[in-house]
DNA sequence: AAAAAAT
């Protein structure tokens, strides 16, 4: 396989004279229609992957997230079915040649937007198919022939079996977020799929992250494949600033209405690792008189569009969200995103951040850490290949100072991989010998410059989760909600 | 260990 990617040459800034859409031979009508957004320049991973597309090559698409991706594989597609576009009323003579299957379904509407605003001076239809909603409208357009299908699997697959979608003639699969449809949850649909379409057709794959596992089992569906890769892969956007703090599984939602208050937040994505934590937290947020509305799936679609519409319209100012919202949600002007929970796979926590800090824009990334994240923790910053700024938070556990090590050891047994274990036994300074890692120095966030009060809730980790599990859904059960107001009150505005 | 995706 041919490989663009060479770690040491920079691959955007070499292309001194700036290129232009118009540039790439694509059609008038696609031109018009770019023309319409006001799109003049290609962005890195759209000058890469435009002509490589139009070539007919499959391709393996690694980029940052908000780099434009969707119009680096859409364009092309429109320029290549455009070829032999059909201007026929009969559906037979619009038989669906492209598909794109995405993750989740929010995703694939946006995409669908995205692919309908391209081509909408073309004769090409297309339609986006996806489940929660009624399948008679989808049905009737399906039937009516379209020559773009973006769908998530399942619904997609519901069709099939209906016999309103016929896949046999599709000559372009597109998988975004491929790494994700590539997992255990996706493949088997993903499988019985790509067994409907035609062997010899034109495949694409793009994500902001591919492990290495994904990245062979990827290469089995791609054939002679171009590798496209615009700055290292699985790296964060460095206009994102990433920030930690450490808290008690207890403080957490405090902590996420006082970052919200001091900072004055009006737009911001707060992750949650569970769909009840996240519907609890959006609770409890609104209790405080935040703005806040979650998103997850275990709400109805209904309920999943009409809160992301109206976090896109301002009306909701905090979008508690699970996963579903990490990949590839584009919310333009999105300042902020608040990890409540760390993800338990290093890859999400590219993706979530990757909310923020799109189109070149500048974001900040806030986790909180709790004392049994240390191990995700590591693995992160393997992952981004750079080390986070731990910092205090005023007024809450400020523990945070403090590296594992320097702990007493436990009173209790309840942590049963570390138990009697010390650091050099966990993982990753076997995998890395030569270079053992090295915590970073904590600072204290000036923002939030506040000293250290010991309190004897700093050690209440321990204390109260007992049979709970520790994992941080229970943790917050019913807890009482604690009483931060005295320390609020004393905080200096900023 | 959890979330997503068909009903």
């Amino acid at each position: 396989m041919t490989d663009i990617k060479s770690p040491a040459i920079p691959t955007t800034e070499q292309t001194a004279p700036q290129v232009k859409f118009a540039d790439f031979g694509l059609a008038p009508e696609i031109l018009r229609a770019l023309t319409d957004q006001g799109y003049v320049h290609p962005t890195p991973i759209q000058e890469q992957a435009i002509p490589v597309v139009l070539q007919g090559r499959d391709v393996m698409g690694a980029a940052q997230t908000g780099t434009g991706k969707t119009a680096g594989f859409s364009l092309p597609i429109i320029q290549l079915l455009l070829a032999h576009a059909s201007n026929s009323a009969s559906p037979a003579r619009h038989p669906v040649r492209a598909l794109i299957l995405t993750p989740t379904r929010e995703l694939a509407d946006q995409v669908a937007e995205n692919v309908k605003a391209y081509s909408r001076h073309t004769p090409l239809r297309s339609t986006v198919v996806f489940g929660g909603m009624d399948m008679a409208p989808q049905t009737a357009i399906l039937r009516n022939g379209v020559e773009i299908v973006i769908a998530t699997p399942g619904r997609l697959l519901d069709h099939v079996q209906q016999k309103t979608v016929n896949l046999s003639q599709v000559q372009i699969l597109v998988m975004d977020e491929a790494d994700r449809m590539l997992d255990m949850g996706f493949l088997p649909d993903l499988q019985r799929i790509i067994n409907l379409l035609p062997k010899k057709r034109q495949n694409l794959m793009f994500s902001a992250t591919f492990s290495q596992e994904i990245k062979k089992l990827a290469a089995s569906f791609l054939t002679n494949p171009q590798t496209i890769e615009v700055a290292r892969s699985n790296a964060t956007a460095d206009n994102v600033t990433q920030i930690l703090y450490k808290v008690s599984t207890e403080e957490k939602r405090d902590a996420v209405s006082f970052i919200i208050r001091e900072r004055g937040l009006k737009q911001v994505i707060v992750f949650s690792n569970t769909k009840i934590g996240a519907s609890r937290l959006a609770v409890h947020l609104v209790k405080q008189g935040v703005k806040a509305s979650a998103i997850h799936g275990d709400k109805s679609q209904q309920e999943r569009m009409a809160a992301l519409e109206a976090f896109k319209q301002g009306e909701v100012e905090v979008l508690v969200a699970t996963d579903v919202a990490a990949r590839g949600l584009d919310i333009a002007e999105l300042p902020c995103v608040i990890n409540f929970d760390l993800p338990y796979n290093a890859e999400d926590y590219v993706h979530r951040i990757g909310r923020t800090g799109r189109a070149g824009a500048k974001g900040d990334a806030i986790s909180l850490h709790t004392d049994q994240d240390e191990r995700l923790l590591i693995d992160i910053e393997k992952m981004i290949k750079q080390k986070i700024v731990r910092l205090n938070l005023a007024g809450f556990v400020a523990a945070s100072v403090h590296q594992p090590e320097h702990r007493a050891p436990r009173e209790r047994g309840e942590q049963s991989d570390r138990g009697g274990r010390d650091r050099s036994d966990r993982g990753e300074r076997s995998e890395r010998p030569a270079r053992s890692y090295q915590p970073p120095k904590e600072k204290v966030d000036p923002w939030f410059l506040k000293p250290y009060e010991p309190s004897s809730g700093a050690s209440s980790t321990s204390n109260n989760t007992t049979a709970s599990m520790a994992s941080p859904s229970n943790a917050s059960t019913p807890a009482k909600p604690q009483k931060r107001a005295a320390l609020l009150g004393g905080f200096p505005k900023a």
